[in-house]
RNA sequence: GGCCCCGUAGCUCAGUGGAUAGAGCAACAGCCUUCUAAGCUGUGGGUCGAACGUUCGAGUCGUUCCGGGGUCACCA
C-alpha cells in the first residue's frame, strides 16, 4: 500500500473511532504536503468541519493524536493549519520502503492483469516518407504501448498501412512517366524518400499543367480535374481496382520500396508492431454488417441506393456507409476493421492514435458500432493529438514543406555529437561506442520533447532551433543516469545483491523528499494510463532527475557522513538509476552507462 | 453557424476544487583542488484571455463573451 493510501485508511479509522459515524472518500483529502510547510502528507479536512460543526484546531488536533495513537510505527508527529493537518512519517518507514524496493530494476511495474489491449499507432500512407508529425504519433503510441504493459496489460501494438488509393497512384504514375526505370537501389536512395521524390513530382508536373490549362483560358477548377496526369492516375486507381496485372505488379513493387524504408526508421527508433493491417486487405470489410443493419432496420437506403445510418438522435448526423454503386466509404472499412480487431483478439480496449482532425470521424464510429449492437463500441478509445506545426505553416509533403523524420533524427544524433565534444567528454571510447551514444541522447532529446507536451495540444516546431539539451530535456535525465552510474561503479556496488544496512541517524530533507517520490512512480503509472498521456511520465522522470540532481550536490554519496549513510545514500541512488531507466524505457528513451 | 480542443511569466509548458500559482528556456549574480558543471544555488519576471456565478475555498466547476485551431465529404 502506497503511503498516501495508508494514511488515507488511518485517517478514516481514527475518524470512526473518534466520531463513531461513517465518512466518505469526500469528506476530507489525503495530499502530499507543499514544500513550505513541515510535514509529508496532509489531510484536508474542511469537509468535516460542517459535518462535525467543529472548529479546525480542534478537530485538527484530535485526529492528528488519534492517528498517531494508532499507527505510532507509522506516522512521528504532525501540524495543524486552518483545515490542514499534516502529518509526519517515521523516517523508518522510508528507510524500510527503500530496503525492500531498492536494487528491483522492475520497481512499480504491475503484475498482468490477464486483459489484452490494442494500440494502433502510425498508420502511414505509402506514397511518401515520414515527417516530424508521425513520430510525435509514432512514440506516443510507442510509449503508450509501453504504459499500459507496465500497467499490467497483454498489448497488441497495431498499424493500418494505408496502401492503396489515388495517392499511391499518384507516385505510380509520376514513376511511370519520369523515372526512366530507376530504383532505390540504382540512384542509392532510402526507399520511402524514392517514393516520395515521385509524389512531389507528380505535384509539380500537375501544378504545371494547371497553369498551362488556365492560361489557355480554361477555368481553374475545370482544370485541376482535366490535367492530363491527374486523368492518368485516376485511370491507374481504376485498373488496380479491376485487378489489372501490370498495374499490380508496379503497386507491389514501390509498396515494397517504402516498406523497406519504413523499416529502417523504424528500427532506428526502436519501434515495431505486433499486427500490421493493410489496407488493400481491410477495405472491403464492414459490407456485410450494412446487410444485417439493413436487415435489423437500423440502416436506411435512399433514392439513389445509398446506404444510410440516423445519427441525429445522439446529436450527430446522417452518415453514408454505402454510396449509390454499392462501393464503400471509409467509414464503412473502419467499422469492418475495428470488428476483425475484436474477433482476432480477446481486447479489452481499442485504441487508436490518430489525430485531433479525426475526434469526429472517430465519434461518429463509436456511435455506429454501438447503434449496430456492437458491445465493444465503448471500449474503442480515440488517443487524439494536435498537430505539429511549423514556424512557417503547416506541413505539406506534396510541397515539400515538411521536417522529414530521417533527417531530424540524423540532425539530433549531429547535435549530441557537437554538444559531447564541446563539452570534451569523447576520450577513451570507440567509435562505435561514441556514434551509439550520441543517437542514444538524439532520440532522447527528440522523443522526449515530443512526449513532454500534453497529447491534446498542438506543437509548433521551429526548424531553425534545435532541440534543447539542457533542461527540461530527455538528455538532461540521461545525465543524471549516467552520473548515477559513475557512482555505482566508484563504489563498486553490486547492483542486483545490494544491501544496506539501517541507518538510525535521521534523514535529511532531500533524502526524505527523493524517496517520497520515489515511492509515488506507482500511481504515476496508473494516472498516466488512466489519462492515456505519456507526458505525465516525462514529468514525472524530470522531477526525479531534478531533485536527485539537488540531493547531489548537497550530500556526498561516497563521502558519506558515516559508513551507514553511505550504504542508505547508495541504496537511494541505485533506485533512483532504477526509477529513472524505467520511466524512461515508457517514453521509448535508452539510458547511456557513461555521458 | 453547430459541436470539440486550446488560452497560465518575454518564449515553451506543469498545475487529482485546497495553503503564498510552479518548472525549463532566455536575462542577471554566484558555485568546478571534493561522487561527471549536459549540473547546482539565488534574483527579477503573473489582472491564470474577460466578466458573472457556484463554493468555507476557483487557474481548476458552470454560464456568457473574446482570441487561436479543428471539424461538420458519396476524400482518405
Amino acid at each position: 500500500m502506497s503511503f498516501q493510501s495508508l494514511l488515507h485508511t488511518a485517517a478514516l479509522e481514527s475518524l470512526q473511532q473518534l466520531y463513531g459515524q461513517s465518512f466518505e472518500a469526500t469528506d476530507f483529502q489525503v495530499t502530499a504536503t507543499k514544500p513550505e510547510f513541515s510535514g509529508d502528507y496532509t489531510i484536508v479536512f474542511f469537509p468535516l468541519l460542517k459535518k462535525l460543526r467543529r472548529k479546525p484546531e480542534e478537530l485538527g488536533n484530535e485526529l492528528g493524536e488519534k492517528i498517531i495513537a494508532l499507527f505510532p510505527e507509522a506516522f512521528t508527529g504532525f501540524n495543524v493549519i486552518k483545515g490542514f493537518l499534516n502529518l509526519q512519517l517515521a523516517d523508518g518507514n522510508l528507510v524500510q520502503f527503500l530496503k525492500e524496493n531498492s536494487n528491483d530494476p522492475s520497481y512499480g511495474k504491475k503484475v498482468s492483469n490477464g486483459e489484452t489491449v490494442m494500440v494502433e499507432y502510425a498508420s502511414p500512407n505509402t506514397n511518401k516518407p515520414l515527417h516530424l508529425g508521425h513520430l510525435r504519433n509514432i512514440f506516443l503510441g510507442w510509449s503508450m504501448s509501453e504504459i499500459l504493459a507496465a500497467n499490467g496489460y497483454q498489448v497488441v501494438k497495431s498499424s493500418i498501412i494505408n496502401d492503396r488509393g489515388i495517392h499511391i497512384c499518384k507516385s505510380m504514375i509520376a514513376w511511370q512517366l519520369y523515372a526512366d526505370g530507376a530504383t532505390p537501389q540504382s540512384t542509392d536512395t532510402k526507399g520511402d524518400h524514392f517514393v516520395g521524390d515521385y509524389y512531389v513530382k507528380f505535384n509539380d508536373v500537375y501544378q504545371q499543367q494547371i497553369a498551362e490549362l488556365t492560361a489557355s483560358g480554361m477555368e481553374k477548377k475545370v482544370a485541376e480535374k482535366e490535367a492530363p496526369i491527374m486523368k492518368q492516375a485516376q485511370e491507374m486507381l481504376l485498373q488496380w481496382e479491376q485487378g489489372d496485372e501490370q498495374v499490380r505488379a508496379l503497386w507491389a513493387t514501390m509498396n515494397s520500396w517504402v516498406y523497406e524504408g519504413f523499416d529502417k526508421t523504424y528500427n532506428r527508433i526502436g519501434v515495431g508492431f505486433d499486427k500490421v493491417y493493410y489496407e488493400s486487405d481491410t477495405y472491403l470489410l464492414g459490407k456485410e454488417y450494412v446487410q444485417e443493419g439493413l436487415d435489423k432496420k437500423i440502416l436506411f437506403r435512399k433514392e439513389d441506393n445509398s446506404v444510410w445510418i440516423d445519427l441525429q438522435d445522439v446529436n450527430l448526423e446522417e452518415k453514408l456507409l454505402l454510396r449509390g454503386d454499392g462501393t464503400s466509404v471509409y467509414m464503412t472499412q473502419d467499422i469492418g476493421l475495428a470488428i476483425q480487431k475484436f474477433e482476432q483478439y480477446p481486447l479489452k480496449k481499442s485504441m487508436y492514435v490518430i489525430g485531433d482532425e479525426q475526434l469526429h470521424h472517430m465519434k461518429v464510429l463509436k456511435a455506429i458500432c454501438r447503434k449496430l449492437g456492437f458491445p465493444f463500441a465503448d471500449d474503442i478509445f480515440h488517443l487524439s493529438y494536435g498537430m505539429v506545426e511549423l514556424t512557417t505553416g503547416k506541413m505539406k509533403s506534396r510541397e515539400g514543406t515538411v521536417v522529414d523524420a530521417d533527417d531530424i533524427i540524423e540532425e539530433m544524433a549531429g547535435t549530441a555529437a557537437a554538444h559531447t565534444a564541446a563539452l570534451g567528454k569523447v576520450e577513451g571510447s570507440t567509435e562505435e561506442a561514441l556514434s551509439k551514444l550520441y543517437d542514444t541522447l538524439g532520440q532522447g532529446a527528440m522523443k522526449f520533447y515530443l512526449l513532454r507536451v500534453d497529447p491534446k495540444k498542438r506543437m509548433v516546431f521551429n526548424p531553425e532551433e534545435s532541440i534543447d539539451f539542457h533542461g527540461y530535456t530527455g538528455p538532461f535525465v540521461q545525465y543524471t543516469y549516467a552520473r548515477i552510474k559513475s557512482i555505482l561503479r566508484k563504489a563498486n556496488v553490486d547492483e542486483q545483491r545490494f544491501e544496506f544496512s539501517v541507518s538510525t541517524e535521521n534523514l535529511f530533507k532531500l533524502e526524505k523528499e527523493l524517496i517520497l517520490l520515489l515511492e509515488n512512480y506507482g500511481s504515476i503509472l496508473d494516472e498516466s494510463a488512466r489519462e492515456m498521456n505519456p507526458s505525465i511520465i516525462a514529468n514525472y522522470a524530470f522531477s526525479v532527475s531534478k531533485l536527485f540532481n539537488s540531493f547531489y550536490a548537497e550530500h556526498s554519496v561516497l563521502q558519506a557522513e558515516s559508513e551507514a549513510k553511505k550504504s542508505f545514500r547508495l541504496a537511494l541512488s541505485m533506485m533512483t538509476a532504477n526509477v529513472i531507466k524505467s520511466s524512461l524505457k515508457l517514453l521509448g528513451i535508452n539510458v547511456p552507462e557513461r555521458m
